[in-house]
Parts: structure tokens; sequence; C-alpha cells
DNA sequence: ACCCTCACG
DNA sequence: ACGTACGTGAGGGTC
């Protein structure tokens, strides 16, 4: 088999790879998208083609032949955005790196070096490759040598194959025609004139038949059309120039040393280094680990399998301040555990033999009173292992969030690349993939191993590094005080969860299901044909098209069938009403009826998970299922609240602060008349609707209430006149006289709110009484929307946040003194302002002065903080 | 995967 | 002129 050569024509590739990828950056920012995409084709090509010998050509900025003949030329002197320039100095370092041999001449472009070595190649009896992104080079195509042009569209690369067989069928002339195909139609890329009048169709219909230009003009008169004919007669002179620009040299004196383009091994530690200060992390995975990581972390990944040895590190690690730990497990078994000692002593230690799931566990709590455990997420520890010390534990997740609670998820490769100046790691799915902890295990794989330890590790790692930074931004009571006791709380109660009779929800839902059935064939009556009511494209058609309902277009796919939107339609139509009722309830059955019953588990209960580091604003979240969300504000939807009961020998307490947001308002903004005003009523809206409008408070109406009590909403939400007119169905001038009354009224709270969105615009972001953060990158944004968004969020943060601080400190309070009180009581849910106890019977009084005590001791404001308390055998009765 | 709708605070 | 109230999660439809 003969010998095979891979030529690339450099710019031309990075041009592809930059105009069909999107851009990337590095954390530096860096552009470094094009190179990316480069080496994606590269390597690609490279396993398609298996070449002996590998070259790249790049144009030099030096002026070419082709300028000396025409002025005009461009070449590859058109304008390169910058983000792209600054990356062929970057593509060359990487490829210089690998050992790729890069060919340049002054004088040439990169086709006429290709040109060059393909004949050259070919001539030696040579299989030659080239790779590139420009048409021209198909002149180049013969038996021997192929063309290959990738095309990127929609992230997707598909390769176009040329030898001169196929130059001839697509374009329906020789390669060497394909010159003269050009030097016709010309080139405004190449600022190649071609001739006027001339185009693909006529061009090829020319060659075709004459051959050549030349002949062509030998035989003028047979020249069809008429127009292309007189063209070529006027402009015969410039064609043949064209001609000579559109020709690849193929004679170049270039030097070149077959030895230095032999394929050797691309992955070399200096590409490996390179690729990760780029942060190719996809890319590392094609490196031989072993060849090019001698300085990595993972030279320090020990595996631990013996019982005397785990005996000796645990021994070892109690002598320490801290240890990173990343017990690997589902919910109901361990698997393993990573364990960091030190930078350079990170074990593995997979269960087995003697070495078992309780073991590690016990091993960890007896560890736990010696030493600091360092995890990413300290919760998930706590289902296997029986701690109950927020001073034994550091939490590099939480740490994380608060340092910045915008992100969607804290992972350890994140984590290291910010906290550890830098440091590459690969991430879970680099390792493995989309696996569980549970299929890694059972599948062996090789990756989880250093996944233990890289998490162990960076855990240990960012203790010191993470520390200093909520110290530094001031956080770090927040996260002392507040956050680390609540994964404690959180873990309680999260493994009480709470009984949900099953039985009675079942029932629920199938007197549901009767009544679903009647709306779905009246709906489908009214509207003369049967449908999916649940399509909100398909109602759409049905309402605004079939039955010619007026309303426009309001999402960006079609027409909004949102409730308030058909409200305000077309309060009137029947079907609208049968509509809405049906949404109401086939989401009561779907969500509610079915989606909890799915979730109770073995023990009668659902167990959902409380989640600390999801919401901007500090407040926590609820999933699977989600319990914030049940049903209250409708009697239908309420009644499912009634399966959701104590154990026996309980009751109920739910406990909930009133408007605990505007009092926080109230306090921050020191507002004395608003401060006043909850000094005195006990109906803030009622109040807050005689003293804007000037009216005695006993002759305010209940739609003057309404109005005022949605202007507090407003004000908390971050006030715009546009959102309060939607609320209120009123004009928006209507709403700015409101907002400007409210301020009237209570002047310090427009000074409090402006001075929050001024203080997040200076320091970019703002913080709450206790000092937890939220970035509002928003503010400095250009685009007026985004702006506006950042500045009702700069608003809205601090209050809703410091409500969200204050009941977080008031469930540790609770949780920990019926703790220390030996109290059979448990703290069951939150939900924002609301806590739920499932209180001994004999224990309620006790519970209820806890709960009052600690709710509204849990901060001192200038106004009082008020909790409402009902008892009842069900959540439905205690609310 | 993304949108729409709707449940809660 | 832009086109929204703040914060969430889940289910169903659509592509």
């Amino acid at each position: 088999m003969s010998e095979k050569i891979l030529l690339i024509d450099g710019h031309s590739i990075l041009n592809r790879a930059f105009y069909g990828l999107p851009d990337l950056t590095n954390s530096e920012g860096k552009h470094t998208g094009a190179v990316y995409g480069f080496l994606n084709i590269l390597f690609h090509t490279l396993e398609e083609e298996k070449p002996d010998y590998l070259t790249v050509a790049f144009d030099l900025h030096a002026p070419t032949f082709r300028h000396k003949i025409f002025d005009a030329y461009k070449g590859t002197r058109k304008a390169m955005p910058e983000e792209l320039r600054e990356q062929v100095p970057l593509t060359k370092e990487m490829l210089g790196a690998m050992g790729v041999n890069i060919v340049t001449m002054e004088g040439y472009e990169a086709d006429d070096l290709l040109g060059t070595l393909a004949r050259r190649s070919e001539a030696q009896g040579m299989d030659v490759t080239i790779l590139s992104g420009d048409r021209d080079l198909l002149q180049l195509a013969t038996d021997k040598v192929l063309i290959r042009l990738p095309k990127t569209s929609r992230g997707k690369t598909t390769v176009e194959d040329y030898h001169a067989q196929e130059v001839l069928e697509k374009y329906q002339v020789t390669p060497p025609q394909i010159i003269e195909l050009k030097a016709l139609m010309g080139d405004s890329s190449d600022n190649i004139p071609g001739i006027p009048g001339v185009g693909e169709k006529t061009a090829t219909k020319m060659i075709v038949e004459f051959g050549s230009i030349e002949n062509a003009y030998a035989h003028l008169e047979e020249v069809k059309p008429n127009k292309a004919k007189e063209s070529l007669r006027d402009n015969y002179e410039q064609a043949k120039l064209s001609k000579t620009l559109a020709t690849i040299d193929t004679q170049s004196p270039l030097e070149f040393s077959y030895d230095q383009a032999k394929m050797d091994n691309l992955y070399t530690r200096e590409a490996y280094e390179l690729c990760k200060k780029l942060e190719f992390k996809n890319l590392l995975g094609r490196f031989d680990k072993e060849a090019v990581t001698e300085n990595t972390i993972e030279q320090e990944f020990f595996t631990c399998s013996d019982l005397s040895g785990c005996e000796a590190l645990f021994e070892k690690a109690a002598a320490n301040v801290a240890v990173g730990i990343a017990l690997l497990s589902d919910k109901d078994r361990v698997f393993g555990l990573g364990l960091a000692l030190g930078d350079k002593e990170i074990y593995d230690i997979p269960c087995g033999g003697l070495i078992t799931g309780e073991y590690l566990c016990g091993k960890l709590e007896a560890l736990a009173g010696k030493t600091l455990l360092c995890a990413l997420d300290v919760k998930s520890v706590l289902k296997h292992v029986a701690i109950d010390a927020p001073a034994h534990v550091f939490d590099a997740g939480i740490a994380a969030y608060l340092l910045n609670p915008l992100k969607s998820n804290y992972t350890f490769d994140d984590m290291a690349k910010e906290f550890l100046n830098g440091m590459l790691v690969p991430s879970r799915e680099d390792l493995l993939g989309k696996a569980s902890i549970e299929k890694a295990w059972n599948d062996e794989m090789e990756g989880l191993s250093v996944y233990a330890c890289y998490s162990a590790f960076v855990a240990f790692a960012c203790h010191t590094p993470m520390c200093s930074a909520l110290k530094d931004s001031g956080m770090w009571s927040v996260y002392e005080e507040i956050e680390i006791p609540l994964v404690f709380t959180l873990d309680s109660m999260e493994k009480w969860g709470i009984e949900v009779k099953g039985e009675e929800l079942k029932a629920y839902g199938e007197r549901l299901m009767v009544r679903i059935g009647e709306l779905e064939k009246l709906i489908w009556q009214q509207a003369g044909e049967e449908f999916n009511i649940n399509s909100p494209k398909q109602l759409g058609v049905i309402l605004f098209e079939k039955m010619g309902i007026p309303g426009g277009k309001k999402t960006k796919t079609g027409y909004s069938t949102a409730a308030d939107i058909l409200e305000k339609l077309a309060p009137e139509q029947p079907i609208v009403n049968d509509i809405l009722e049906y949404r109401q309830l086939t989401k009561l059955k779907s969500t509610y009826a079915d989606g909890l019953g799915n979730v109770i588990e073995k023990d009668g209960r659902i167990h959902s998970t409380f989640n600390q580091t999801i919401t901007a604003t500090g407040r926590i979240s609820s999933t699977e299922p989600n319990l914030q969300n049940i049903p209250v504000r409708m009697e239908l939807g309420r009644l499912i609240r009634k399966v959701f009961v104590p154990e026996e020998g309980f009751v109920f307490l739910d406990a909930d602060y009133s408007q605990i947001e505007l009092r926080v308002l109230a306090h921050m903004s020191g507002d004395e008349k608003l401060i006043q005003a909850y000094k005195e009523a006990q109906d803030i809206h009622r109040l807050t609707a005689s003293q804007v409008f000037h009216i005695p408070f006993d002759e305010v109406t209940p739609l003057q209430r309404r109005n005022a009590k949605a202007v507090n909403f407003g004000i908390v939400y971050g006030i715009s006149s546009f959102g309060l007119s939607q609320d209120l169905s009123i004009t928006r001038k209507e709403a700015a006289e409101y907002i400007e009354k409210y301020f009237e009224t209570y002047p310090k709270i427009k000074v409090f709110l402006d001075s929050m969105v001024e203080e997040g615009k200076e320091k970019g972001y703002v913080s709450t009484m206790f000092g937890r953060r939220r970035p509002i990158p928003e503010l400095k944004s250009s685009n007026f929307m985004q702006r506006s968004f950042g500045e009702r969020v700069a608003m809205n943060s601090p209050i809703q946040g410091t409500a969200a601080d204050i009941i977080k400190i008031a469930m540790n309070r609770v949780y920990r003194r019926m703790k220390e009180e030996g109290l059979k009581s448990r703290l069951v849910l939150q939900v924002h302002d609301e806590l739920l106890i499932e209180t001994r019977k004999e224990e309620i009084e006790v519970v209820s002065r806890i709960l009052e005590e600690e709710m509204k001791g849990a901060a001192q404001l200038a106004v009082e903080l008020e909790v409402d308390m009902h008892q009842g055998e069900n959540w439905y009765e205690a609310k």
C-alpha cells in the first residue's frame, strides 16, 4: 500500500471552525472556539485518514506574486475579525506543541504550498488528502489527490470528498477547468474580477463546450448567449489575468522535509498542558493519562481496600485538623469513600470484604469529633452518617452557593477552577458520563475511584480559600450561624417526612376524574370537535380561529391561553369557564392526586428534598415532590391538605409569619409611618388604603383595600407601574398614581428602594440584613429590559432574602430546642413563611411556646414579628 | 430540550 | 422603543 500525506489549509479550516461553531472563551476571557473546532476537525480527519505524513500550511501577511500582478487582489488579506485573528497564533502554538509540521512561505499563499506538496507527493507515488474549506482547491484533485471540504451547519460537520471523478460529476468539468470557471465567474472574496454577465451556469456551459477560456475566445462566434459572447470579447485580457490569479502554483520553491512531516504521537505533554490552559476539557480525554499527567494530582490518588490499611488511614485522619470526605452512596446504600488527608494523600476506599458501608460510616461518626469533615454536600452524608454537630463539618457546596447563589449547580470541577487557582479537574460527567453512582459501581467504572478522590480532595482543598472568601465578604456568620445548622435541620425534616393517606388521595383523584370527563365532553361539544384541551396550541386554534373569540397573539409561539388572559378576553363565554375549570381539575389530578400518590414511600410518608443551594435570594426549595406549592387558595384544591396527617398520638401545629416581607421592609427602610402603622393596626392593607387615599380607616371600601394590598405586594416585588396595572386591570397611568401616592405616604420606602438599586449598581450585588449577598449582573446590562429587571431584583432581593434568613434562624432554633428539651415533636415542613410541626399531643403547649418565642425572636425588628398559629388533625385544619 | 401553564410563598 | 411584576417546581405538549 502506498503512503499517505494529509495536507491541511490552516486559515481556511480555522475560518470554518470560527464561523461554524459557537465561540468559546476560557476563564481568562481568551477566545478559543476556533482553535477547539480546528482541533476537532483535525482529530476526526486523522482518525479517518490515518496518514503517514501530516502538514499544515498557513498564509503569511507578506504580499504574494498575485499582488504584484494585480493591485486589487485581496487573497488572504480580507478582513478577519479580531476574535479570530488572535486565535491564529494560538492554533500554531497548539500544533507546535503537538509536533505537527507547519509550512509557510513568503510570497505564496497556503494554497500554493498545498498544491506544490500535493504534486510532489503524488510524483513520489503517495496518496494525498487535502483538507480545506476552500473550493478553489478542487483544481488540484486527481485520482490520487483527494480534496476534503468540511461543512458545518447547525453544529453538525459533514465532509464533501472529491477525487477528479467527483469534481467532474458535480461541476461537469475536470479539476484544472475549475480554474477556468473561477476566472470567468470571478470571486468577490479574493477580488478576482471575472467577466461581467457570466455566472455559474454560463461559465460551466462555456467550459464544457470549449474546454478553456482561450479556446472559447478562438471560437468566439459560437459562444452563446450573446451577452456572454460580448462580455468575453470585451474582457478577454481580464479573464486571462483572472486565470493566472486563480491558478494555484504547484511549482513553488518550498523547502520541505518529509522527515519532519512524518506522523508521530500528537498527544504530547506540552499539548496536554496547553489544552488544559485553554480549558479544552473534552479533548483531555484523548491524551494518554499515564504519559502526560506526571505532575498532576491524580498521581497522589491511591486505592485502599484492606482493613488494616483503612484503620491506619482513619487513625492518621484523626490527627488532622481537617479532612476531605466523599461518601459514594445513593439513597439507601454506601459503595465507598473518598478520603483526602492532604494534597498528596488522597484515597478511595471501596466497600468490599471487611470494609462495609456500616464500617465506613461508623468510622466517620467517630472521626467527626476529632477533625473537621469537609464535604461537597454534607446533607447527603448525613443520610448515612449520624453526626449532629454543625461545628464538625465544612460544606463546600453551601459555601460556594453563598459566594455565588446564581449558579445552577455547584460541581467540584467548577470549585477547583474558582477556588484552587484555576486548577482544572475532570468533571463528574467526564469521569462517569451520565451514570448514577449505583450504575458506575455495578459496572465497575474506572472513573468512580477517581471521582471519589477528586470530590474528597476538592472539598478538602477548598476549605481554607472558601472560608477566607466568606469572611472577606461578610458572609461568614450567615454560613456558620444560619446555613450550616440548617443542613441538620433540613436533614431531620427530610428524614421524618410527612404522612400522606394514599387511599384518600386516590379517592380524591377519582372524584376529580368524574367531573373532568363531564367537562371534556362539554368543551368538545361547544367546540364542535374533539381535541386535546391540554394543548395550548390546539386550544388556541379552537378559541381564536374556529370560534372567533377576539384576542391577539401573546406568546412567542402563538396564542396565549393562560387563565388571566382568557378571563379578561371572554369572561362570558361558557366554553372559557369550562376550560378554566377543566384546567384546574386536571392540574389537581396530575400534579397532586397522581403526583403525590406516586411518591409515598413504604413508611406511608412523603420525604421531599429541601434544597439549600437553589434560589438566588436565599429561600429554600422543595423537590420530588414539591411540598411548598400544595393548593390552598381554592377550596377544592385546599381539600388535598386533608390527606396530610400527623402520626397517631400527634397533631399538627402550623405557624406562619404575618406579612413578614412587608415588616422587613418597614424595618429596613426605617419608614416611621409604616412602622407606626404596624404598631397600630392588625389590618395593614386597610390602613395603607386609608393613609394613601386619605380616608378614615373605617370608610375604606373593599376595592380600596384590595388596591392597597396590590400596591403593598408590588412594592415588595420591585414596583413598576406596568406590573401593577396588569395585576389590577387598570391603566398604567392610574397605577403610576397609586405608586406615587404610596411613596408620598411612606417617603422612606422610596429612599430605601432607590438606595438598593444604587448600591446594586455600585457594588454589583445587594445584601440582606444578615449579610447574604445576591449579585445582580443585569444592572450593568445595556438592554433596557434586562436592566429594569435588575432594578426590580435589587429592590426585592434584600426583602425576600432577609425574610428567608429570619425563618431559617427560627427553624434552627425550633429544631435545636425541641431536640435539647428532649421533645418527640418534630419540624416537618417549611413553606417560606410557615412552619409545620408534627407535635406530640402532650407537648402541644410547650411546642406552641417554643414556636412563638423562636419565630418572633428570630430577629429584632423595628416592628413586631407576628405569628399566627393553628392546630389540627390534618394540614387542612391546621392552616 | 424547551415552552406553556399553573400551583405556592 | 423596549414589553414585566419577585422567588420557585411539576406536568403536559411540541419539536
